[in-house]
RNA sequence: UGCCGCAUAGCUCAGCAGGUAGAGCAGCUGACUGUUAAUCAGCGGGUCGUAGGUUCGAGUCCUACUGCGGCAGCCA
């Protein structure tokens, strides 16, 4: 056996004719009395691959074990159709199975089952139309993003996973420890530390999960120009909601020469050609979302591709907030963060399309947003969509020495642990941009799935790191 | 972490005057000359999340716990 092979979905389009092998699941099985019908998958697009077993063909314990869950392969001609749902049908003569699957305890049926019981046997849930397409369709959002950049001559660099320089600021983080003592061969594992003091520890201080690579990612636009990161990250915030994950892929941009209204065209033409990429190469996926999952998924994403998202200050975000009529549950009021109802009326009701929310009040935003002018708000962008809310969140950087130094000390952080951060600022600054965006929320996007935790393979949130 | 909700067969659910359980699908058996989540007939399948409490009697009411889900916060 050999990993070239013949994958069905090639199978599907090819001219009858000729001796093949259809390798993959069986997804369901019809018998009739001078016929079965087997309709195999292996992942490699939507539709099920036909095979006809003429009765006779096949007897025994193998043959018996064909049924909904079990792996094999197929040997016969390729002949066409005269059914109506495939042009081209496999007409067995040969067949060899690799592994039964007990009908009985098989836990993934042809119908329908709901997401949360999916999530419980998420090592077999990918053989299922949904989690097959989200995994196609993740797997084609991952190459588009790298050719976007790739074209645009973005160079794909890593960022540390692990992060001692404790000055990441935003969100609570993962550590990461040798101080752990093993437990005991038998003993039940307690954590117990071999020592309090962080010096003993592998990096002779505090360590942490990254949540965010926007730091080290800056200082290598200062030198490379236009870099982007696409990599894991940690929260180990407490969430649980339908948009958040403990460890997720994020996307982050950053651009030297280039100031926020760059950021924000990069942002748009970002989302933009990744749609279009991924509804060139998954139409037939994005056609069981747009039927199962979200009706209105295609008309969204077209329209998202053929509108310019619309562009607002925060100010004049409150102001229509303000007049809207609406009743919120929280006030809006200017210098407060937006709530996710007054995002959503935004972006949902209000514009009807993606919006580019600019210049917060720079209290509620992060230290190294540069600052404007008026004093008051700094040079920060979010991008708020229907459904999802924030997708990417962005800013340009402050580059200027003696600002940053300022509001590093008005956050109440000690500039010290960022030197070779403001050393960006002390040899060569220039004026420069980015933004994070939140790959998962883009798949959400894609798909019309209505839940974060079912556009990764295994999720990991509060309490759930099973397989 | 706060608020709300749910927990009955492998899955999806019904059972809502408190009287010790029911359907559809899946599974099994059989029928059917080609199906497309096939169809038709029959069969088996549940200590009703756990622990207490009220009651003659609890799937049903009360309390706690556990698990899951949704919303909010945190954000991507």
């Amino acid at each position: 056996m050999d990993y070239r092979r013949t994958y069905l979905r090639d199978l599907m389009q090819a001219q009858p004719g000729g001796h093949v092998s259809a390798y993959g699941w069986v997804k369901t099985r019809r018998d009739s009395k001078g016929v079965s019908f087997v309709a195999l998958n292996d992942g490699s697009c939507m539709a099920d691959f036909q095979v006809v077993v003429d009765a006779g063909t096949f007897d025994g314990a193998d043959w018996d074990a064909v049924t909904t869950g079990a792996c094999v392969r197929f040997d016969g001609e390729l002949v066409a159709s005269p059914g109506a749902g495939q042009a081209v049908e496999l007409k067995a003569t040969g067949m060899e199975l690799y592994g039964g699957a007990d009908a009985s305890t098989y836990p993934l049926q042809k119908k329908g089952a709901t997401m949360e019981f999916l999530r419980e046997i998420a090592h077999l849930r990918v053989r299922g139309n949904t989690f097959g397409a989200v995994n196609r369709v993740r797997n084609r959002a991952s190459f588009a993003v790298h050719k976007f950049f790739q074209e645009r001559g973005f160079q794909w660099i890593n960022t540390p996973v692990i992060t001692a320089s404790d000055c990441e600021g935003a969100g609570a983080m993962f550590a990461v420890t040798t101080l752990l003592e093993a437990p005991e061969p038998g003993q039940e594992a307690k954590f117990k530390l071999t020592s309090q003091d962080p010096a003993d520890d592998f990096f002779g201080k505090p360590a942490y999960l990254t949540v965010s690579g926007q730091l080290n990612v800056e200082t290598l636009a200062m030198g490379l120009t236009n870099v982007y990161t696409f990599g894991p990250t940690f929260r180990a915030e407490n969430s649980h909601s339908t948009r958040h994950l403990a460890e997720f892929w994020m996307i982050e941009p950053e651009m030297a020469f280039c100031d926020l209204e760059g950021d924000m065209n990069l942002a748009e033409e970002f989302v933009r050609e990744v749609i279009k990429d991924v509804m060139d190469h998954c139409e037939e996926d994005l056609a069981f979302f747009n039927q199962r999952i979200d009706k209105e998924l295609l008309t969204t994403l077209n329209h998202v591709v053929n509108s310019p998202f619309e562009r607002m200050t925060y100010t004049e975000a409150v102001a229509a907030l303000e007049k809207s009529g609406q009743t919120w549950q929280f006030p809006v009021a200017w210098g407060s963060d937006l709530q996710s109802e007054h995002e959503r009326w935004l972006t949902e009701v209000h514009v009807g399309r993606p919006v580019i929310l600019t210049d917060y009040p720079k209290e509620i935003k992060a230290f190294y947003m540069r600052a404007n002018e008026d004093g008051k708000t700094v040079r920060a962008m979010d991008v708020l969509v229907p459904r999802i809310g924030e997708l990417i969140g962005g800013s340009q950087r402050e580059e200027r020495f003696d600002v940053l130094e300022q509001r590093i000390k008005e956050a109440g952080l000690d500039p010290e642990p960022y030197w070779w951060y403001m050393d960006l600022r002390k040899y060569g600054s220039a004026p420069h941009s980015g933004f994070g965006l939140g790959f998962e929320r883009l798949i959400m996007y894609l798909t019309g799935m209505q839940n974060i935790r079912d556009v990764i393979p295994f999720h990991r949130a509060p309490g759930q790191a099973a397989f």
